[in-house]
DNA sequence: CGCGACGTTGATTTGCCTCAACGATTGTGG
DNA sequence: CCACAATCGTTGAGGCAAATCAACGTCGCG
């Protein structure tokens, strides 16, 4: 086992661990995808039919109110990207995905999910515990969101997520934690002095 | 099958169909647990020893910043609950949950889930299926946080759910959507005119 | 070189908060 | 069953955090 997908078979080997058959029909249900600089993994209405694991590059996932874009999320390597309910549900997509470098994911189909599962328990059991991480994270996320100040979620943002602060644009991390270019700005002059 | 965990079955046989003796079978790790109005579920800095599905009445999941109190969910019938975090890694928990009524839940201990995942792998698919909605849910909630105003985050939620906005207090709607009582009493007034 | 993307700065505005006081309702003990 | 205290919502005045508007400097890139 020493394939393009060894990254995520990495990632999954924390949860739980995979027999070298295993590996190998669930490595046959995956694809490679490399995505452009600007190029999009995902658009607004269009239906989410893979989950993807980023291997290599930089991708955000915002979408658009009023002109305004929106920023929900980043991914960088080893983090799973999809919009979930869309992937979920097959409805149409509420977020657009699109690369900030050269990137490339490891996808996984929805129309091969039922096939995996069934034949590979385990992999639902990863499942089951990333989506139970990622759930808890986001609620920890959300009582920050309500509870901090503007220059408080920046300084959590950069202590929490210091390799995405040094790879994107202040401007993208001020609409990830919904504060203007302008305020964040103001916000880092007042840090750089002692706070 | 018309034991008091009932309610909880038919919740769970929306995503897993589960035979006669699994149902038997999980019943026998599951208990109920009466909470009194303003009683606590969990408090903050204590390990969430349970899953909980509620049956009766309602809650409030929140935590304390600067002595303000924070709700960022409320449970009613039907509903899962838990310091999810807390209950994950067995850390002392982030938020309170204290009942709202006089109200009951159905427990499902965090020492009994490996041992109910293992004898019945449909529970942990249904636990998979339901953390993957939920943290659907959850993004959705931030994009809302993130790109509406403070009228239009009440807007929405008495139109998402107006079964709590008749059972919880204002200022404790507020609270959820990160508004104090005294601005959303303005909101309101505006909106009873027309908008 | 010239243009677009990005960050900064200053002036002004606004959405929402804080403080304070006041009804209305509920609940509770005497 | 009443008196009194909590609890909850409302209203008005004033203040602050963060947004908007506008202009400018810098850098990287086609």
């Amino acid at each position: 086992m020493d394939s393009q997908y060894t990254p995520l078979i990495n990632n999954m080997s924390k949860f739980v661990s995979l027999t070298e058959g295993e590996i190998n029909l669930f490595c046959s249900f995956l694809s490679l995808k490399e995505v452009k600089k600007k190029d999009y993994l995902l658009r607004q209405g269009e239906v989410c039919h893979s989950n993807n694991f980023v291997i290599k590059g930089c991708f955000k996932a915002f979408d658009i109110n009023d002109g305004e874009e929106n920023i929900t999320q980043f991914a960088i390597e080893n983090w799973w990207l999809a919009d979930v309910k869309s992937f979920t549900t097959q409805c149409p997509a509420l977020f657009f995905i699109q690369a900030l470098e050269d990137s490339a994911v490891i996808q996984l189909p929805y129309d091969k999910m039922e096939e995996v599962y069934q034949k590979i328990p385990k992999i639902e059991r990863f499942f089951r515990i990333a989506f139970q991480i990622s759930f808890a994270n986001l609620q920890e996320r959300i009582v920050k969101m309500n509870s901090l100040s503007g220059k408080e979620r920046y300084k959590h943002f950069i202590a929490t997520y210091p390799k995405i602060e040094q790879r994107v644009p202040q401007y993208m991390i001020g609409s990830y934690l919904g504060l203007t270019p302008v305020f964040l700005s103001n916000v880092r002059k007042e840090i750089a002095r002692g706070n």
